[in-house]
DNA sequence: CTGATTATTTGATTTTTCTCAACAAGTTAA
DNA sequence: TTAACTTGTTGAGAAAAATCAAATAATCAG
């Protein structure tokens, strides 16, 4: 698919072997509104590149949904600590509208970091800029008042807030659904 | 050094050959409470591996001083965001009592990475621990209150609750100094 | 050892955000 | 269309934690 090898492009150091090899190891699957891409309780078997549509991660706990991501088109995502430990998921994540994702199975990625040390590098970079992510997130988050995190959201990922819900945006930013309504009330 | 041996047998796929290559590219430094091993404003060039003593990531916001982590005995650091993406870093790290690190450069590692795969390998598997932790610590936090958060440090890292501060562990753990004097005094 | 500086504790007050409650606006199903 | 849900908004009071202020305790330089 066409899509797949833009997203491989991203990395120049990869060969056309490799990024063939990776290509087709990759399944595509679609997805309605609401369906799981991965379910909480069952192991995480694979890494998704999302094509078209947009995908929330999120967990239950007493009874409430929190989101812990977003993921919107061409962008990696998977519950990664059960991916990388092979141990049930707490992560649940969703198709948030008509979704496709180019999926591979972490046995196949794996597989092919022993044929293709190029891959496992481009792994390794994907995982660097998620680790990069998460550690601005963490970091900024510590500073920020219900607002201001809204604010960054808002100039950082504007897509999110038209696609998700008040208790979706409002759970990932850390507030209650009221603080969220009435911070965009006075905007 | 024998420590250095130790920490690279916990990756059983590492060949010798591999470990003594990383192993020869390391330089011990010794540091002083209170020295830098990474300043902000320069890019950080190093991984750092503590072999004796612990260090302290933080970075300056407005004249406060700002703890993002500390690492004790046996653990990697550095600053990843600067490391990864070569740009002058923000944080700096201290040592926290006399300290040593066993420290190799991005150059020579990335050097190392083409020539034993094996080690670009071993470094994904601890930017694999690195990335769960920071996300448990992400998901963790939103949910806990200032005590909970100090009596999960307690709990999980109590070296560092005797090593650091209470101005420092109160930053890390995203609470006034206050607040953290008088969850202590309760307990 | 002693005064000066810094770190920590304690108290009073304020701010932020949450929780509970009521209500309005949309959606969906019968 | 109406009734039952879902989703979002608004208000009032409560709770958690921050800030401001002052008092102690600990550390350091001379």
């Amino acid at each position: 698919m066409q899509k797949i090898a833009e997203v491989l492009n991203q990395f120049p150091h990869l060969d056309e072997k490799s990024k063939s090899a990776f290509a087709e190891k990759i399944t595509l699957e679609e997805y309605e509104r609401g369906d799981l891409l991965e379910c909480a309780g069952k192991p995480c078997n694979h890494l998704h590149l999302i094509l078209q549509g947009s995908a929330r991660s999120f967990y239950l706990k007493d009874n409430k949904d929190i989101t812990v991501s977003f993921t919107l088109e061409n962008e990696f995502t998977t519950t990664m600590h059960s991916f990388i430990t092979r141990k049930p998921s707490y992560e649940n994540i969703e198709a948030m509208e008509k979704t496709i994702s180019g999926k591979i199975s972490h046995e196949d990625l794996w597989n092919l970091f022993e044929l293709y040390p190029n891959l496992e590098r481009t792994y390794r970079l994907i995982l660097e800029q998620y680790y990069i992510t998460l550690e601005e997130q963490l970091i900024f988050s510590k500073f920020k008042s219900a607002k201001e995190r809204y604010l960054e959201l808002m100039e950082t990922r504007p897509k999110i807030i038209h696609k998700a819900s008040v208790g979706q945006i409002a759970s990932y930013l850390d507030m209650s659904i009221e603080t969220l309504s009435r911070i965009r009330g006075k905007i």
